[in-house]
DNA sequence: CAATCTCATGTAATCGATTCCACAAGGAGG
DNA sequence: CCTCCTTGTGGAATCGATTACATGAGATTG
């Protein structure tokens, strides 16, 4: 693999020439350029990123630290920060954390010795040092979709959807199909999705008449499983729920698995809905009603902020809302009943 | 963030001994690692990976280039692929290439640029002037899924699910069924997958008497969409085909879609299958038979077989094997029947 | 016409690590 | 006691780029 002295020799010139030409710095005569750039693409030469980095203290990549990629969700996110990244001549690295402290940490500690220029992260858990490291290491960082409260990370730009519009119509959706003992499977108390979920919840089922039991919140962990499990508890109370809300997609994943493992049905014994849509609601049975999540913005947002904070400009926190996609797993849709 | 000359400052040793102490080379006196120790302890000093790729040529980085991320057999095989890699003491840098030949280009130039030790990577097309580059410059290569056959990439190994049983399983499944008009929803033919599934399940059907018609052949790039569109002109035929098989679970949600929306019921009107299993497949309505490919073992046996070619070992080609998984898309189980 | 300025280019320092070689101190052996 | 070897450490080259500064040629100007 040729290096830029490869290059100079070929051209004649010297190496600075070569890298004044690379970056097209002004000051060169033309047909020097011309002889430089014939060498480049003679040799098949590509300048070493690693060579420009370590001078330049610039990698121009940046790191995204997701919760989880298999959940759809996630996925979507990365691909559409990726997308806006690559629009503004920047790479994305992405670590998965699969909901996992550790593991989070060990991504966060790999791209800051990478030396990514700026950091993206869904949090999992509550106090990560590392995050905190990282932010008193003066890495440009943005808190996409969850974010972590404590000191030395209230100044790091939060860009979330509001879900609190969203739940209000689902409750109303809920209440309207008559629906009155809700359940919530609720994610990680650790994360500020999981328990923002259940406040707004709570209260909108407050404003019509409805109180959230105790024993209609489960604890779920944002996976297929815990949904699982939390729904077999609930339908095992003396008063079983009529309508399960979800926190997220792969818990309602597992909600249905357990309703239909006992031989229910939804949405006749009991109701479900789902926070994230995803494209396969439309296609399981029922079609799952879900909140969703405004994606592609939220990624370009988080991209716009962090790389505003990387090039040194202010950035600022985003909240964008969600929407709620009526489908039937809640009840036949009003106009349509028999 | 402090370098290495700031930690032999410290230490009030010189570089070379703090290099000596991170890479624990023997000849160090106790008392000096423990200074050296309590000094990088002190300052939270982190190596530079960009500074030590540069020195050592190594970037214990691998890339791994996929079709599609928002395929959920790709994510599922790019998780494993991290798994493994991480176990091993690599990282991962992922580029989605969105089926875009463009955008594999701009992906395999980045992480060579990037000086990625290895690259593996799912190809879009035929023929991509990058990859021989890449494969001309010496960098280890592995395909996984699909392959490239060109001169020059004849000795990349190639680590892939062998579907000619499973499709084998899937036509006689049909056949038991009693569908005679099955008709494929083929992936681009510029892909291996794309070709070899035609192939197997056209001398599948042969095998059972069956005729694969020309026009019960349809072209799609395993996108949804295409799935959508290739089933229209399917059911617009004078004699439309009774069951329906589609190369990828994306192309098998079009087409699922495209029968709803003609108010036609799957499996009574036309039955469904779809290469590569994915979770969401058991919730669909009815729950789609699939043939399901070994992810995790393929993402494993990739990185392996890549890792070895990095560390300067032979390295050999894999096939393993797919199998069937029978639901209720093609009418009910044998046993079952009223 | 001399002084000055501009332009194109080269020389060399630099980024942060690794590693070869030199060297000093101390111990072993004759 | 002198030589030789071992052990621990430091100095300096190196990887491949960028960039401040120096330099020389030619143009401009009073």
């Amino acid at each position: 693999m040729p290096a830029i002295k490869d290059v100079a020799r070929c051209a004649g010139v010297s190496v600075a020439t070569v890298s004044r030409v690379l970056n097209d710095h002004p000051s060169v005569r033309a047909d020097t350029r011309e002889r430089v750039l014939a060498a480049v693409a003679d040799l098949g030469y590509r300048p070493n990123a690693v060579a420009r980095s370590l001078r330049t203290d610039q990698t121009r990549t940046l790191g995204l630290v997701i919760s989880d990629v298999l959940n759809p969700f996630f996925t979507e996110l990365a691909r559409s920060v990726e997308d806006a990244a690559r629009e503004l001549d920047y790479s994305v690295v992405i670590g998965n954390a699969d909901e996992r402290p550790d593991l989070q940490d060990h991504h966060v500690r790999t791209l800051m010795d990478r030396r990514i220029d700026g950091l993206l992260v869904s949090p999992t858990d509550g106090g990560s040092p590392m995050m905190l490291a990282a932010a008193r290491a003066g890495t440009p960082m943005v808190f996409v979709d969850r974010w972590i409260e404590a000191e030395g990370l209230d100044r790091v730009p939060v860009i979330r959807t509001d879900g609190r519009g969203a739940i209000r119509a689902l409750v109303a959706h809920l209440c309207a199909l008559g629906h009155r003992r809700v359940a919530i499977i609720a994610g990680p108390a650790a994360t500020t999705t999981g328990r923002e979920r259940v406040d707004a919840f709570r209260s909108a089922l407050r404003e019509f008449g409805l109180e959230l039991h105790e024993d209609h919140i489960g604890q779920g962990d944002f996976q297929a499983d815990s949904g699982r499990r939390v729904t077999a508890r609930f339908l095992d109370l003396p008063h079983p729920p009529d309508a399960i809300f979800a926190a997220d997609n792969l818990m309602a994943l597992g909600a249905m698995d357990e309703i239909r493992a006992r031989g229910l049905r939804v949405p006749d014994d009991v109701a479900l809905a789902a926070f994230d849509d995803i494209p396969w609601f439309v296609h399981t049975d029922p079609p799952i009603t879900a909140i969703a999540q405004p994606t592609g913005a939220l990624g370009r947002a988080a991209v716009t902020a962090l790389i505003d904070l990387v090039e040194g400009r202010p950035a600022e926190s985003v909240t964008l809302s969600a929407r709620l996609v009526t489908r039937r797993s809640c009840g036949e849709p009003e106009g349509s009943k028999p």
